[in-house]
DNA sequence: TCCGTAGTTCAGAAATTCGGAACTGTTGAT
DNA sequence: ATCAACAGTTCCGAATTTCTGAACTACGGA
């Protein structure tokens, strides 16, 4: 397994953290993740809507998510923990992610950070 | 020519309105309607960066913009005019696309007003 | 060592995007 | 009325991207 890449806080763009968001399954993922307060694993989600998410989408979600710089994962034992870098974010792009998290929180039925 | 397709305010999808943003070129098109009053034209833009971008292209962007919910176009004799819906929007999803065009006015030789 | 669990990688099918060429619709000139 | 020019749209094939089942790797117990 190749080591994890996580872009440098300069290094991120604007363009990926919309492109990332922009699907609503892996929103809905970050939003969980946002609420989770930290560690958020891939099992421990295993289902977030009706649908039960693929285990190699959801490795290719969380893939996406890092390395458009919204979250941190780290391997502990036999499974990956990974947390949103919302400080981190909020410093270089203000008020972005709060406000897209709050989008989706208006819509019933879709991401919940929970 | 299909008569044109926008959606109601509430019809507005935040993924539709990332996706439709997520793409630079039409970010930056967006962001030089948003600073260029209203009535911004196919052809009155042309090229934004060193690219000149076609014009099944440039349809293509403003049709995406348009059925995301981000601008209303209106026939206008031989040309369209393109204006923002910004106002509206903010009122749906409070501060999230100044947050977007902030995020990009923040990387050099990207989307900027003008 | 062998098994079970967590997650990654691979590969091919399906879906999406891109853009040149042809087309539509409008205006103005002859 | 006919024609030409222009703004933008639609069509469609090529290239790219996404999705996901199956095979694989990595780690931790027993």
């Amino acid at each position: 397994m190749r080591p994890l890449f996580h872009p440098a806080l300069e290094d991120i763009r604007p363009e990926a953290i919309l492109y990332a968001l922009a699907d609503p399954e892996r929103a809905a993922i970050f939003a969980w993740l946002s609420g989770a307060g930290c560690g958020g694993t891939c099992s421990a989600l295993g289902q977030l809507g009706e649908r039960v998410i693929p285990k190699s989408s959801l490795s290719n979600h969380f893939k996406v998510l890092r390395e458009s710089g919204l979250i941190l994962s780290e391997r502990q034992g036999v499974e990956m923990r990974n947390q949103t870098r919302c400080a981190e974010l909020d410093d270089r792009f203000p008020g972005l992610i709060k406000a897209i998290l709050t989008a989706y929180g208006q819509i019933p039925g879709q991401p919940k950070a929970d």
